[in-house]
DNA sequence: TTCTTTTTTTAGTATTGTCTAAATTTTTTT
DNA sequence: AAAAAAATTTAGACAATACTAAAAAAAGAA
């Protein structure tokens, strides 16, 4: 049996793994102690112990100062977890009726219910949705993710260039809140007026109605697809 | 917060002390170690060591070798726990599909995902169930049953007497198999035929159509209402 | 009542996961 | 290249929960 603080490492070094892969070419230094210590809010000692039990395991590798990679094994396990999160966050939101913002915490305990059928029966009920409320995509039985989307950052958009957002780069509750007092949501399509290159803010057109400003730091979160 | 195990014994104890109600009138000894033991699977020091520590607490009264009886707050949270274990079970059932035999181990890690909302949330959208699966009356939000029915045990009715079932002394997994091969459900008819006094069996009528013979046992655990 | 059996508690140990403080290693700066 | 700063690991401790073996108390039998 696997424990829940078990799995919440192995899920939050696999993020860990597909966020650097996103920024850095070289993946020979694996995922360090402090970036885990960060993201799960613990203190780095409890993950340097984990960390030796994890490899003890064999779910991860790890030499002394040389941080961590996820082995097969172990990366088959933080995909199932995430299926069973992100699972869970179609059903509160769209049976349920909670918002996207409330889901997060709950999930975080669902995720760890362990049933053979469970997760099968949930997701063939749900009719295999692909992605989460947050736009993440939902890894299939057999840990597949189908995201073909070619998604990009408001960020690195031009002007006059329009998109649907389709994802977010942060789903932290606050940002999710912020998100929600400007009225921009999963579908929505915004198109770049002009960037200001003073403090990267952005003035975007939203659904082709309304005029607004994105700071640098939210237009770097929106993750859009272009036609 | 309130730990899984602790959750757990005051179910437990709520449980022992619901069916000693049924069975003795006086109330003054309370439920034993060894009762608590037999019924968590788990042996006697450890539940000696949980009831100091619920005591110390405030959620039950305890003096060595005098057993144990919750307190008010003890119930409250007991029937918290029984609720949201019978909520997810109707939700298992009527909604993934899962046979009344598959959904108790899965209800026993359900019940304790905790969240203010996520409950009265489920209830609402099931329709405020009154009963489980298994006939168990789903408490309410305020912890109140509203079971009116006066359930009677097979095993104390007599010949030529008939009732609808609509509980069971027992929730075992083999039992709910056990039944399912007599094809007895909850709403089956049952009507007494007649009793045999030597083994304590009796020759009952399904549904005023086939006649099949039950054991003592199987009788005295089965509840139905008589017209 | 006294002896025997059963139940319960105490004592001592193990496991899991966490933490702080101190030591060590790596990285960065000068 | 040496010194300073930052990151990581080790050492030692603690809380929660469970277990076995032994002692103590309660219940039942003679
Ligand atoms: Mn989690
Ligand atoms: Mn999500
Ligand atoms: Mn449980
Ligand atoms: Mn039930």
């Amino acid at each position: 049996m696997i424990s829940t603080s078990i799995e919440n490492y192995l899920k939050c070094i696999y993020q860990l793994e597909e966020q650097l892969a996103g920024e850095r070419t070289d993946s020979t230094k694996g995922i360090t102690t402090g970036a885990i210590a960060d993201r799960m809010e613990t203190q780095a000692p409890s993950v340097s112990d984990m960390l030796r039990k994890l490899s003890e395991r064999g779910w991860a590798t790890y030499e002394k100062y040389q941080g961590t990679h996820l082995t097969c094994e172990g990366r088959k396990i933080a995909i199932d977890i995430l299926r069973k999160h992100r699972l869970w966050e179609v059903f509160l939101v769209e049976k349920l009726g909670f918002k996207w913002d409330e889901v997060h915490n709950i999930a975080e305990q669902l995720e760890h219910v362990v049933s053979g059928d469970l997760v099968d029966r949930l997701d063939a009920w749900l009719g295999h949705p692909q992605f989460d409320p947050h736009g993440d995509p939902i890894p299939d039985k057999t840990g597949v993710m189908h995201d073909k989307r070619k998604k990009k950052s408001l960020h690195d958009m031009l002007s006059g260039e329009a998109g649907v957002l389709v994802g977010l780069g942060d789903t932290s509750d606050t940002f999710l809140r912020y998100l929600d007092s400007f009225e921009i949501a999963l579908g929505t399509r915004i198109t770049i007026v002009e960037r200001f290159q003073f403090d990267g803010s952005v003035q975007v057109l939203r659904n082709d109605k309304d005029k607004l400003t994105l700071s640098s730091q939210v237009a770097a979160n929106l993750l859009l697809i272009t036609p």
